[in-house]
DNA sequence: CTGTTAGCGCGTTCAC
DNA sequence: GTGAACGCGCTAACAG
C-alpha cells in the first residue's frame, strides 16, 4: 500500500478516461450522475488521496500558512496558535509553527525556509533580538501576504494585529495611583520592539497626568532573560529611592523580578507592588501573583490575525492598503485585599 | 515580482539548456566549472528558489514532518517541540504542529490531514480521549513511519519512545516513604493511557514492598480537567482516613488539587504532601510548587523521537521492527526543609 | 560535458 | 457527456 492511489489508476479499474474521473471529482456537472457515482465509488475504494504537490504545482497554492513567533512555551504564544488553528483549519489550511528564540538570524533563516516551503501566507511576532525587516520585505517582494500580531514591527507598513498596551500601562499606573503608591518603576523589555515603545508612552504619559515623580533611573530595559532581570533588579534596589512599585514587561520578567526581591528578603506585592502585562492563565497558580497583569487576549489575538491573513489570501489585488487591528486590554486585578499592601 | 523564477527561465537567459542548468544547481560533477559558476551567478541573481511541489511530485518527499500532541500549552509539550525543531531543522525538514485537544476525532481528522499533505513522517503523543488507535494504523498503511512519544498507546505494536514513570512513581513513593509518610493517594490520569498504568504500577509496587497501607479508595483517575480533578480531590478529603500525601498524574494536576486543597482551608505541602510528574520550569515560580516532581526531561524526548521518526524516514524497508525507547526520570526535590512539613 | 525527452499527478483547454 | 493532449517545475534516463 505503499503507493498513493493516482485518478490515473481509477481511471483505469474503470476503464474510463483520467479526465472524466478528475471531473468527477469536482463534481463537474458535465459528468453524467452513474459515471460521477462510479467514480466517487472507486476513489473510495481505493483510499484515494488528491497529491497536493500535483495541485500545489497547477493552482500554486499549499494551503499552508507559516507562524513565526519567539517561543511557545510562553503561554501568551501557544494560545495565540490556538486561535489561530481555529480559525485556519475551519478553512482547510496547515499550520507550520516555527520559533525564531528572540534571535534574529534564526527569524531569517525561518523566513528563507517558508518562501521555499511557499506558503500561502505569514503571521509573525517579531523576535527581541530584530532590528530590521529586511527579511520580510522579501515575503512581500515574492507575494506572500504577511500579517504582524503582538510584537509588531516599528515604522513598518504592513498589516498589523496588536494590543493597545500603551491605555494598558495606562491603567495600571492609575491602579497604583488609586492605591496611593507614588513611586513607580518600569521594568521594560527590548527598546526595538514597539510593544516596548507603548509601554514607554503609557507609562510616561501617565505619570505626567498624575504629576508623579519621574526618573530616568526608574526605567530600565531587560533583554528578557532572567539574568538580565536580576541585574536590572539590583539596580533598581540600590537607589536611594527604591520604587514602591514596579511595571513589568510582561509576566515571565515580574516573575523573575519578584523572585529576585524574595532572594534579598523582599517581599514582593507587600515591600514592591508588581504589576505586569500578559495575564497568563498559569500565574493564576501562584499563591502570589503579580498584583495585576493587562489582558491581552492571546486567542482573541491569533483569530484576528488568522482572518486578516486569510482576508489578505483571498483577495491578492487589494493588497495596496494596510490593515492595522487594535485590540483593547483590561487590567485585571489578581484578588488583592488593600490590607495586604503594608507600604 | 509574484511569479516565482524556475530554471526555465534561468536557461533562457544563459541560453542553455533546462537539464543543464539542473545539474549545475545539484553540483552534479558532469557540468563544467565556468557554466555551473555562471548558472549560480544567475540563480542568485533572479532570486531563484527551487519550486518544492515539483520535487515533490518527482521525489515524493516534502520535507515536512507532522507533530500532533494534547496541547502546547503544557510546557512540558511545548519544550518537547523545541527538542524536536533542534534535531529535523538541522536537516532540512518542517515540522507541522497540531493540538488534538485531548480530543478523539480533532486526533482522527489530524491524522487524515497529515495523511492529504503527504508528510514524511509522524510524531504522536496521543489524546487522553483515544481508546483505539485505527486511525494511526492507516498511516502505517499509507507507509508513513510514525513515532509515539511520552503519551504512547498500550498493546500497540509501533516505535515509541518513552519516559520510566514507573520507576518515578517508586521514587516518589520511596521519598515520602523515607519522610515518615504512610497513607499515600494515587490521583492518576485518563485509565486508557499507558502513562497511567505505568504511574499506577509504580505505586501499587512500591506501596506492596513498603507494606504500606493499599485502598482502592486511595486511587482515582481524572480526565485531566480542573472540574474533575476537584471532583476527585472532594472525595480523598471526604474519606475517613484521608491521604498524608498525594501522589498527582502531573503538574498541572497537583496544582489544580493543591488550589483546591487551599479553598478548604488545607495547607498543601504541610497537611498533604504532594508529588507529581513533569517537574515543569514554570513551577519554579511557585512559593509552593509540589513537594518533589519526577523530570522527564521532554526536550531530550523531543530530540530521541525526532532522531527515531528520521531514520525510519531514511531507510523506510527497515521498518519490519519496532524500536523502543525509553528514558531515565529523576525525581526532583523542590527546595523544601523538613520543618516544613508539620505531619 | 551538454541537450532531448519522458513523466511525476492533476486540471484544463480543445476537440468529438 | 467524454476523451486526447498539453503543461505546471523539475529530475533522470537516454542520447550525443
Amino acid at each position: 500500500m505503499r503507493s498513493q492511489t493516482t485518478i490515473k489508476q481509477i481511471a483505469q479499474a474503470l476503464q474510463i478516461s483520467i479526465s472524466t474521473v478528475s471531473r468527477a471529482l469536482q463534481n463537474n456537472p458535465r459528468i453524467g450522475l452513474k459515471t460521477r457515482e462510479k467514480v466517487m465509488e472507486m476513489a473510495q475504494k481505493l483510499h484515494y488521496i488528491p497529491n497536493p504537490a500535483a495541485m500545489l504545482l497547477r493552482k500554486n497554492q499549499t494551503f499552508t500558512i507559516g507562524v513565526i513567533l519567539p517561543t511557545l512555551t510562553e503561554e501568551f504564544f501557544s494560545l495565540a496558535i490556538t486561535g489561530i488553528e481555529d480559525v485556519v483549519m475551519e478553512k482547510g489550511y496547515h499550520v507550520l509553527v516555527s520559533q525564531s528564540r528572540d534571535n534574529y538570524e534564526r527569524e531569517k533563516q525561518l523566513v528563507d525556509s517558508f518562501l521555499r516551503t511557499r506558503v500561502d501566507g505569514v503571521l509573525v511576532s517579531v523576535a527581541g533580538q530584530t532590528n530590521h525587516y529586511a527579511h520580510f520585505k522579501k515575503l512581500e517582494e515574492y507575494g506572500i501576504p504577511t500579517v504582524f500580531f503582538d510584537r509588531v514591527p516599528r515604522n513598518l507598513p504592513a498589516h498589523k494585529v496588536r494590543c493597545n498596551v500603551e491605555q494598558g500601562a495606562k491603567e495600571a499606573i492609575q491602579y497604583l495611583y488609586d492605591k496611593g503608591i507614588r513611586r513607580i518603576a518600569l521594568l521594560n523589555g527590548p527598546s526595538n520592539l514597539a510593544v516596548s515603545d507603548e509601554r514607554l508612552n503609557g507609562y510616561l504619559t501617565a505619570l505626567h497626568n498624575f504629576h508623579l515623580f519621574s526618573s530616568p533611573r526608574h526605567i530600565r530595559t531587560t533583554n528578557l532573560s532572567r539574568e538580565d532581570t536580576w541585574t536590572q533588579m539590583a539596580h533598581f534596589l540600590s537607589l536611594p529611592e527604591p520604587p514602591e512599585a514596579i511595571l513589568c514587561f510582561n509576566d515571565y520578567i515580574a516573575l523573575y523580578a519578584m523572585q529576585y526581591c524574595s532572594s534579598r528578603g523582599i517581599r514582593p506585592n507587600q515591600d514592591i507592588a508588581f504589576i505586569s502585562f500578559a495575564n497568563l492563565p498559569i500565574t493564576q497558580f501562584m499563591d502570589n501573583p503579580p498584583m495585576a497583569s493587562v489582558e491581552q487576549f492571546p486567542l482573541q489575538m491569533g483569530k484576528e490575525s488568522a482572518e486578516l491573513l486569510l482576508s489578505c489570501i483571498q483577495n491578492q489585488e487589494t493588497t495596496s492598503t494596510y490593515f492595522e487591528k487594535v485590540i483593547e486590554t483590561e487590567l485585571v486585578i489578581h484578588n488583592f485585599s488593600d490590607s495586604d499592601h503594608t507600604l
